[in-house]
DNA sequence: CGAGCAATTGACCGGCGTCAATGGGCGTGG
DNA sequence: CCACGCCCATTGACGCCGGTCAATTGCTCG
């Protein structure tokens, strides 16, 4: 981890708070959002950025890149339980849980912003509507979590990979990073397989069953799925467990 | 569902916060929890509580009995994501979600206690630090969902199952419902089966196993644990992710 | 150009699913 | 009090999805 001088750019906090926040921010709450200190670092790829038995005093907001959550077996077997795309917040737990009980990694490089817990905590004195609105988030990342349960508990392979690249590639077009459906997807065979619960090897197996039926293309990174309607007819995929914004239905 | 009259015993969010909080409750905040309206309700075994899609207005807290939480994908295939005892409140995220993404059911037979929204939302703006426990009691039931997940999706049948029985007998242990290392099980193997993310005839088969090995006994509806040493051991269980109370090292 | 990791592929195996039949416990009705 | 029906539990045979092992190829970067 590189520690970078503090930036002045739009605090991306605003951004994420104004897309899930269910009322219109006021200037003063937008104001106080952008005021949150926030420290810069800039992460390899597959470097923890905080382990399970840690007790940070801060967390942080992914600012570009990918990241994933994710805990391990005394065995030494690890799951992915979450991906994170810019501007989640992924250890936003940490607030009320001193003790992480899960580690974070970077996928790609990545960069992402440290706000201690102090100022988050002076925010939602300040602002109780604030504080509601990362509580709503939080909830949300749970309900991915739960959806993630049913995709490992009761797909098989094929659908639960494709029910995978459905949930990606929707999040990332939220934040305008899936023109054409197209995306970045900087992780390794290895990595999608402790997604998926499944093997390595397995998952290349399934990744060209998934091409060779004129889904997707996985190349150099890049994710694109040419037919979306049967993508997600296979996976299954109803959206709504990812609460986007639609505020009157949600 | 039968409603029946309200009821003036000692609130169980009294015990829930009290144990859950890191601090310790004034006066003026146990009068405030204990002035709640709640309404009691019954149900019989295997009814939603509340159902994928819904918009409750209230929430609800166990009293007795279990529910569970589960979702189902479109062809009917079922998992379930978390169990709840007595003194939880499984579907607090609708404080702050308004459409449900998951059904709620109970179990054996049991009683609830449904909250409105309204009155949970002005309690935590009189008692901010109520609003904060009530945040982390949400954030501790994600955590448990991430081990499940770890659970399904990098554990065989038999040391999954075994992991489970440890966490069910841990968690009604601190609710004094496990003396002996015995409790209630009201569930029937096939909702073992749609926890665990197996068939009904496997679940069979592993519980079998368990039993001939001499860890446990399930039988009309009772768990009973004969060597935990060697069940925790086979699962691989840390009971760390529940967050239970030890203050100082939470 | 070589080192090392990621991807790919094939052979084989085993855990778990599927199908189907049997047995057992319990509540209801005769 | 017994008979019936229903659901849950149990058991066996068989098949397949996905795991394991291992060898080869390809890519990236120093």
């Amino acid at each position: 981890m590189t520690a970078l001088p503090r930036r002045s750019a739009p605090h991306p906090f605003v951004r994420k708070v104004e897309s899930v926040a269910l009322f219109t921010l006021t200037e003063d709450e937008r104001a106080a959002l952008c005021a949150l200190p926030m420290q810069v670092a800039q992460f390899d790829a597959y470097r923890d950025i905080v382990r399970e038995g840690d007790r940070p005093a801060r967390c942080f907001a992914v600012l570009d890149g990918f990241v994933s959550t994710y805990k391990t077996t005394l065995s030494g077997k690890r799951q992915i339980a979450a991906f994170h795309v810019p501007g989640d917040v992924p250890d936003i737990q940490s607030l009320h849980l001193k003790l992480l009980d899960n580690s974070i990694s970077s996928i790609g490089p990545c960069r992402v912003g440290f706000v201690q817990h102090d100022a988050m905590r002076a925010l939602f004195q300040a602002h109780p509507r604030i504080g509601d609105v990362f509580w709503r988030i939080s909830l949300i990342d749970a309900a991915l979590v739960r959806q993630w349960i049913l995709n490992t508990g009761r797909r098989e392979a094929y659908p639960r990979m494709a029910h995978l690249f459905c949930e990606v590639m929707t999040r990332l077009d939220v934040v305008g990073l899936a023109p054409e459906r197209t995306c970045s997807l900087p992780m390794t065979q290895h990595e999608l397989a402790d997604a998926l619960g499944i093997t390595p090897v397995h998952v290349n197996r399934t990744l060209g069953d998934l091409t060779e039926a004129g889904l997707i293309t996985l190349r150099s990174r890049r994710l694109t799925v040419h037919d979306w309607d049967r993508l997600t007819a296979i996976a299954e995929f109803d959206p709504t467990y990812l609460h986007l914004g639609c505020r009157d239905s949600e």
